[in-house]
DNA sequence: CTTGACCCTGGAACCGGTTCCAGGGTTTAC
DNA sequence: GTAAACCCTGGAACCGGTTCCAGGGTCAAG
């Protein structure tokens, strides 16, 4: 059956024991991430490597490990990066420890960055939904004045938009289309 | 030096050599892709096979490749997915050829889905934008008032919205945050 | 002893458009 | 003869968060 979580020297209740410990498959539920997503974040160091129990097992603090983990999701969700989350909370971790300032600064500007980022992703998806909206009622249009099985050319009728400037060979993007960005799915 | 494209008995003038045939680079310059890409488009079926010279070098009909590179980049920065515009595309040499029909109403459903798409990431973006300047203003009153070298805890203040729900474990997401989607940049 | 639920590790797969590579060949210009 | 610019091929790298895998171990209940 299920182990129940005595077993690590630990009790639901936080008493005389100690902080409350718990083991991967539970604060995997409590978080909502998988214990695949766990280990991954430690691989990574956006969570610092947790105690370990005499069989090897890990034992989160629960004090710390969740509102860790809920930092990193949430600051996933914003746009950041696990890399850039690793940085910026090996840097916390250490200022709290004495030497260095925390990254305050840092972070913002990140997140500064991420809304230039942000905004302008969503003006390029804006346009990208108008051309789209366009197209659809171009070729619906087209559609209804063209015989079934008649070929209605939808794609050649797709509008230009900034084209290659042929010659030249260069990349002339002011704000490149639609980059990466990929902010956070919940769990695909 | 730079070959010069009579070496493929073609003549940029369309003379009575028949139709004007291009080298890789020239397509690419034309065009603006890379011939990397170009090749990459060939093995992923959205641009078909072109002749060969006699020495195994490829030779592109410009009146069938120009339009169809053209619509392929228009096609993919609406969203479309190479191996969609394959199959699309190659349904609609098929019904040039003769047998089936275009696929017209496949290509316009693919972009009712692609428009929903983008419809649903705009809002996601929208909703993240706004979490993004708030939080930012968060943090600059909270910095304004913090002293230097004294951490701010930005971290820790970041909002919650649509947590996990303990519990139940499962993925309560109703429009998933902000999945894929990468509509295409210039050349990265 | 067996079953089943949990845990460990390091590494690979996934998505998709593009680029880059190694290890060849051809043609023209000097 | 050699540089330079082009061409060929099939395969891998890239991005980044997550998942999945193989091949082990631990521990409690039956």
């Amino acid at each position: 059956m299920i182990q129940d979580s005595t077993i690590l020297d630990t009790s639901p209740a936080e008493a005389s024991s100690g902080p409350t410990l718990l083991r991967p498959s539970e604060l995997a539920r409590l978080t909502g991430v998988s214990t695949d997503t766990l280990r991954h974040y430690e691989r990574k160091g956006v969570l610092p490597p947790p105690r370990r129990a005499a069989n090897g097992y890990r034992k989160y603090a629960a004090n710390d490990a969740l509102p860790r983990i809920r930092t990193i999701r949430r600051a996933l969700r914003l746009g950041f990066t696990l890399d850039e989350l690793a940085r910026v909370l090996r840097a916390r971790d250490t200022a709290a420890r004495g030497e260095g300032s925390p990254p305050c600064r840092a972070v913002r500007d990140l997140a500064a960055a991420k809304l230039a980022e942000v905004e302008a992703r969503l003006q390029d998806l804006t346009l990208l939904r108008d051309e789209l909206r366009n197209t659809l009622a171009e070729w619906d249009a087209r559609l209804a004045r063209t015989a079934e099985d008649e070929r209605a050319g939808l794609l050649e009728a797709l509008p230009e938009t900034g084209e290659p400037s042929v010659g030249t060979g260069l990349c002339n993007s002011s704000s490149s289309p639609l980059p990466p960005l990929r902010v956070r799915k919940k769990h695909p």
